[in-house]
DNA sequence: TATGAATGAGGATTCATTCAT
DNA sequence: AATGAATGAATCCTCATTCAT
């Protein structure tokens, strides 16, 4: 995921693994060593502490996901095109990173500086739908809603729905949790 | 929140203070034990370990939530006023116990024991929402959509929404929310 | 065992019981008052501490092999007879009160203070051995050997015989180790 | 003791040294750390915990007795010289690892993992006791006795004898010991 | 006499980080 | 660039003992 070069690649996969499969505490430099099959010393000669490796990996992350949907936001689009892009795009990113996504919904919450600085990463995110829905306000396709409370809202009820599937016994069915989402997005539940 | 009588609640609180200030790996019982006045062995004459403590608070937690809703729940509502008052419970709750929600949302994902655990107990609130939903769709009041979806996906919009305002400077305008996430639950954004 | 009456001889049978199967160190103040099932402040209105409750438990224990062999000692006896005895007397002691001997044959060497109490008591038994022996010698009955060699030698080899197959699997048979070791300790193994 | 090499070999004969003098239980890794001049982490580095150091010691420990007096037992020895040479030799261990002989004597008997797998590598020792029994017998220079009994209350003669006078006020006289209990297990004490 | 909640010192173990090679 | 032995602070948990009832 989200590649770099030799020995530097090796323990950027390996920590994803362990900090996806342990969390951010419990995951040990050991592990990440033993699984990049690298030396502990090496880990530090790359990165300056456990705490940098992993703010580096997240901010990787959220940058894949926000990018790769930013990309395909053409502007010809409608905000209607555009908002289901969205659904469709990061249903895609949950099923393809798993592993990424447990750990930014994981050690997102809290009141520590990295947590702060995660929140801003997924901000970012939740700022290109917020810009959607204020388009589509604007462009009377959508009903008026806060545009921040609609992102954050759009953004938790995917990722949640997807992690429920992801971690729960059944196959991540990518095309018909698009379809309920989508249309829970778009026309709610209420007929 | 959630009381015991004399010192274990004192422990109960302390507990909910910190993990949710902390998590659980960074949480020490000398916190825990320092914060409710009680010497750390006191802790664990009431409780075996401190997995077992947080579970314990976990659990009583969603038990508040879950049964705070159910009760509410008259058969006498319509699917459609169900969901509307799950809504409101909902963000009603997670104003109230901030920090409890804090938690739940951090210590849910992931392969452990606990996690798995933790999840349960949510599912046995998301429970709740996929049978009212399960009945509007019966009552031909809502759109067919796979219950375990929406009852995954309105929790989750609602939870990281309330979360992310919460955690963020605005104020929680209660009233507000609720009527931003009725909006989106009941007709989505797309006019 | 050694019994005393009512709530102390609970304490006492149930001491015995735990510190032979875990050793000293390893049993718990907890673990007999459960055993006992007595309130672990009970056990310190009889006994000011462990370490009294244990001293208290092998003296008794030591006493009643020693007197037990002593009484039996009686003075019309050959030292030849008065030896076979002692033989048969320790073996059926340890079969009795295995459990005893487990904790006696721990917890004697070291250098605690209580270790050295354990080893007097232990000689204050082997003494009865010696005396046997020097009269034996002047009985011209035996052979000239250092008595207190002899004496520990004696009870050495009975007692790791007799642990020997009482921690084993196969049944103690106490006849036949009788019959073995009086003959090693009257005739050696050389024809 | 047994030698290793650099900082293992340190915390080895610290090992020895603080197990031996307060058993297994009252010895602390902190003892050992600060006895060998090295980081309680060093140890374990090295070993994976209290319990494997342990069993490592004393394992090693046996084996030098077992392989040292096998090594000298000559096929062309008779059982009666073979015999004449464990007697030595075991004196002669007891006097050289005093403290090693107290850990074995005082943390093999009790029911745990552990004091099996050190009554197992006695075993092994008194098992070479036992063959020179068996072929003493059966060239018809021995008594015929239960081999196994035999072994054990060979060793245990002389351990406790050795440990009695070790512990003891008295000077450890390897030789007038060894003349004793030479006699002793020869012939026996009566006429 | 008897109880059991409360204590806090003590001990095994873990792990991020350093540093000499 | 890479290594891995060494470190020691930090943390969970145990348990003998006390004491108010």
């Amino acid at each position: 995921m989200f590649m770099r070069k030799s020995k530097m690649s090796l323990i950027f996969q390996a920590a994803i693994d362990v900090f996806s499969e342990k969390g951010f505490d419990k995951a040990t430099m050991d592990d990440i060593a033993a699984r990049a099959n690298v030396a502990k010393g090496t880990i530090y000669y790359h990165f300056k502490s456990k705490e940098e490796l992993f703010l580096f990996l997240v901010e990787e992350g959220v940058e894949v996901l926000r990018d790769g949907v930013e990309s395909k936001l053409m502007p010809e689009l409608s905000p209607t095109e555009k908002l289901e892009l969205i659904v469709r795009e990061q249903i895609n990113f949950f099923g393809q990173y798993r592993d990424f996504c447990v750990i930014l919904l994981r050690e997102t919450w809290g009141g520590e500086e990295r947590q702060l600085e995660f929140r801003k990463m997924i901000r970012s995110y939740m700022y290109l739908i917020e810009q959607v829905i204020q388009q589509g306000i604007e462009a009377g396709e959508f009903h008026p809603v806060n545009a921040e409370n609609a992102g954050s809202g759009i953004f938790g009820m995917i990722a949640i729905s997807a992690l429920h599937i992801l971690l729960g016994q059944n196959a991540y069915d990518e095309e018909a949790l698009f379809q309920d989402m989508k249309r829970m997005v778009f026309s709610g539940v209420v007929k």
